[in-house]
DNA sequence: AGATAAGCGAGACGGTACGTCACGTCTTGGT
DNA sequence: ACCAAGACGTGACGTACCGTCTCGCTTATCT
């Protein structure tokens, strides 16, 4: 399995952080000490603005409603700032919205159990909120005919919150729940990553928001049980 | 468990088909044999144009550059008689897209297993296609902020594919695979159906569309594996 | 001078009455005594309904708002019933405007000048009123680029006002205010007739609709004394 | 009465020029000499683009036909781009139409009759011409029942064309034809002015476009022979 | 009496234009 | 260079009426 420390998460994260998105990254970020290109440097209040311009227009307005006009506005931002560094709503809430996602954590439950009921609440109270709940889908939405939204999706969600499952995973491997890894199968163990994520991830949205059933304690014990059965079975490396 | 046999749930489903949406019932879908309430009826042609305009327009453009003038075009009709039918283009899309999730079919496998993996296969084939690819996520972005959108998406996608689950159960059953169904257990026969469809149907969504990952045998056969052997533990009516 | 008695202005008017104005003329009107052409006979009452909620429309939303749909429903009718009577709603407007301007009167002041005061302030009274004001401009506009129309707007209205220019002379002949017709001298009456005509309606219209001004008893008496004066002048056969 | 020398009319109907129409003055207007509020100014090379498009559009296919999209094409500019200076069709046919008044002359004949005759003459050559023929009627039909198209038409045509009666009353004195101005007598002689325009303006509009007869040559005579010969007697102070 | 024919209320139909909105780019003057 | 402001060309929106048509009915005259 790829083994992904903290700080390397954080490292693969800095690319998608907010500042410089669409194509040369933000003077001060990694140009190099004294790159500052030249003339006025860019407005690092104008990102903050801009994002947190952004979440609260999401809460008051929703995805459909917000553009590009109102999110400036409300920033206090000319709408040419914003083209400079984002190059459409989307890539902007996406932006905006990752970074709720990154405060998703993993409390330490006692158990697997314990620990994957309540990644998989937390999961869902986040898909409840107003900023997430509209736009989440709509920005995949956008992303299906869209390669490079697509990247920043894998990027800035999808990759950055499997650590949930690698932490849980190295989580109960220390309690003794699971078996340590093999060597040599961190390919195997990388497809059962990913095998997870896609059903949690996929299960809890899709009872959230398609469905438009609530994510509730039962419905989460349940959907914990057949998981960790499953699991069981799934990791073994080859059915017999 | 609610046991909803074949010519009930297309009965069940009647009132959502394309001619009626919006408001009022077509006149001959209820209300009487030939309560043809008054004034010219509505073209029945149309509607078949309209909807085989929308999806042929998918495919040619995409759900982005699909406009209603676009579509109202194509299929040789007024814009306001889209509008008679369909009050936006996610209600019109909805109605178009949902008519391919009836084509997917249960071919018996031989096994509970075969037949999982074969409709995950088919599954994930119509949600690549390109009319469902870039559409099905777009409908549902736009239904997390429409109740009455969010009630067509369950009604004609949601309650009408869990027939699926339901035939290849009853097939496993009459296998002797699954015990058959206990008396007096169906609230709880729906739960595992509810929790199942959500898995597999959000499973492979999030694979396909959000990790943008192929749906491939190998996947599959884990995913199934996770699955049934999940599903095993899941259906026991409470853990010990 | 073409004099024209009561009877006669009314026959030439009839052609303009509500019923059969598009093209034929309606069953009872004048096509002989049994020419019922066949088929069930146009109802009467709806003609009636219709020229009254076309006059009451318009007081309630004025010309621009009113349509053929709405005062169709007004009138508990049909739009095709209206189409089959007037083929556009200035048409109708005109029909059921006209009406109003058979409604002056010339009632005896005892002087000819009192006589021209009097008709100018109920000629400026009724261009106040709502469903005049906002249609008979509106209606003429509409005739400076269809021929038919303005046929029907001289029938309709100049030609039938005219009648207040004779009388007025009429009385004032009796009177002795004016010497009687020269015997021989028709055309150059009907000359004198249009002119006064067309200076009387003409500043009326002018001062209340275009330059935006009362026309009030000081207006109307310098106006009159304007035009008795003028007329002294102008009626003498040619100048010296 | 009111003195208005020709510079000062000028002056006083500049806030009606098209650039500024709706609601704002554009920024040259008031304010200051370079108070360039902020952001681009308005294209002054759209303003009269458009301005010549519509009276072309209007030469083309008449006020009827005329919309503004066509307008917009023609000028080879953007809809919103007429909406942001206008805010209707009447008010932009209004301003296009407002400047072939202003082309208007008095051309000195010699006597004030040949200069009434010929102002009559001329004013009715304009009335024929298809730009104003189709529109003016409409344009003051519209304003009966909008406020603020009214006064712009009184600013922008009426005020500004009772230039051409004041200009024959000043020739006229300095031929000794009429008496010049008692002192005092200010608001006598504007009543006077008013009431000559709204006679000869009305009678002209009246005659072509009602009555639709020919303004011509012997007409004009016996109508200017009307109003010279009243025009003595109503510029009486009071009539005896 | 039955056939024939036109009128009628209702409302769907293919159109055209509307006036608005948001887009993403551009042109100002000022920092 | 960047910034706030705001005008620009573009294109889609959803609505309003237009005038025509298709329904099932009603109401008359003419066989």
């Amino acid at each position: 399995m790829r083994f992904v420390p903290a700080g390397m998460v954080c490292a693969m994260a800095a690319p998608s952080a907010p500042t410089p998105p669409p194509d040369g990254p933000s003077p001060g970020a990694a140009g190099g000490p004294s790159a500052h290109r030249r003339g006025r440097p860019r407005s690092a209040a104008a990102d903050r603005a801009i994002l947190h311009a952004t979440r609260a227009t999401l809460v008051e307005v929703g995805w459909n409603r917000l553009t590009m006009s109102r999110v400036a506005t409300r920033a206090g931002v000319a709408k040419t700032t914003l083209y400079r560094r984002w190059t459409s709503k989307s890539e902007l809430v996406l932006d905006a919205v990752a970074a709720l996602f990154d405060e998703l954590e993993l409390p330490d439950g006692g158990s697997l159990r314990a620990d994957v009921e309540g990644v998989v609440l937390s999961f869902a109270a986040l898909l409840q909120r107003p900023e997430t709940k509209t736009s989440l889908m709509a920005v995949i939405a956008e992303s299906t005919c869209d390669d490079g939204l697509r990247a920043r999706v894998r990027e800035a969600i999808v990759e950055r919150q499997k650590r949930l499952v690698l932490d849980g995973r190295a989580r109960a491997q220390s309690r003794g729940e699971l078996p340590p890894d093999a060597p040599g199968s961190e390919a195997e163990s990388a497809r059962v990553v990913d095998l997870i994520f896609d059903v949690i991830a996929g299960a809890v949205v899709h009872r959230s928001l398609v469905s438009d059933a609530a994510v509730d304690a039962a419905w989460t014990r349940r959907f914990t049980t057949l998981l960790l059965d499953g699991l069981a079975a799934a990791s073994a490396p080859e059915r017999p």
